[in-house]
DNA sequence: CCTACCGATCGGTAGG
DNA sequence: CCTACCGATCGGTAGG
């Protein structure tokens, strides 16, 4: 399928309703409603529903992903500052697109079984950068002594959590956010009276 | 309705079909073929299966409250101990009915209006005693100087992520995550060279 | 708890 | 991008 503005259009107005509703709650005449279009006229732009799911949360992966490997090459092998940049790159990456954001924690179990597939390998990929940079941490003595499989978990759910509360324009911005989810997230696995290594 | 056993079973198979696939991805024919029944046949025990939702919901947030209360209430007024007696007891109860807290989690959404406004507010609620602990824990200088919107958020949706990955019998026990996870969310929170509160 | 059935809506196609 | 339409499935009711 071509990127064309009708296309993201679509994909927008379809990522603000899967949010809302959910993948099954959200019929295509909704999306097509949002767009004042009749629904049969959505197929001229898209091949099915399923498609439009597929290229949210394949858009974010792809996001999560590259951005995630520019993060933790800018700050040196640290574990702290590692853990730290991957923590502030996740946040900012879910607020700049909250509603994207949401559908792909959300909505991927809503994939026909190959793409879900595909898809948990890559989560299980990303959520094991956060396992082995805090195994390296806790090996290396300046992070507590936790189960780095329970420690990831906790952290990543954590920052995903923020797609159930995030409103864009809100009291506290990305910025502030990314800082203080790193924070957190320090805190949460650095050993007693280790200083806390900052963002890159 | 009166509590059957009937009842009970269709409420089980509910939470897990609702866990699975959504509440708006499973219908009443699914619900009853999980129980060898015909779909009609599910009207003899339910008046819809908004009500199934509902009463999973509405039980599950019942626990939560009463037993986050106990919790509370065992332990002084130390906002380190309050803080790990709610992260201690919410695990806990996750643990103890995954599917139906599971339900609680991601499916309130679909209640019809007024029950979701209901739930909105008792789940903010309990938010709330969150917050409160950890202002006083910031207040008193024995918790870092988070902001306790913030923090709450942060720690109760780590908490809520169990939803996504915990199996019981799996590897890691009840027990030993309650306190993993009180571990990780008093850490967070901690003023640094403070002694963690243990758990009641 | 069953059979038989209801109107509404679903995702999607045909043919312009 | 539209009208017209498809078969399938939806939540739920009637009447035993």
């Amino acid at each position: 399928m071509v990127e064309t503005t009708r296309r993201r259009e679509i994909e927008e107005a379809a990522s603000s309703l899967f949010r809302e509703r959910g993948y099954s709650g959200t019929s295509v005449r909704d999306i097509a409603r949002a767009l004042d279009i009749q629904g049969a006229s959505l197929y001229a732009h898209v091949t099915s529903k399923q498609d439009v799911l597929w290229s949210i949360v394949e858009r974010m992966a792809t996001r999560f992903e590259t951005s995630a490997t520019a993060a933790s090459a800018a700050v040196g092998s640290d574990p702290a500052a590692q853990l730290a940049a991957l923590v502030r790159n996740h946040v900012l990456v879910v607020t700049d697109d909250i509603e994207r954001a949401s559908v792909f924690v959300h909505e991927w179990r809503a994939l026909s079984s190959e793409r879900r597939t595909e898809m948990a390998r890559r989560r299980d990929a990303y959520e094991r950068r956060f396992r082995t940079v805090i195994a390296a941490g806790t090996d290396a003595g300046v992070f507590a002594p936790v189960d780095p499989n329970v420690a990831a978990a906790y952290v990543l759910t954590a920052l995903n959590g923020m797609v159930a509360w995030y409103r864009p324009g809100g009291r506290i911005g990305p910025e502030v956010l990314a800082d203080s989810y790193a924070d957190l997230s320090m805190r949460a696995v650095l050993a007693k009276g280790t200083v806390p290594g900052g963002p890159a």
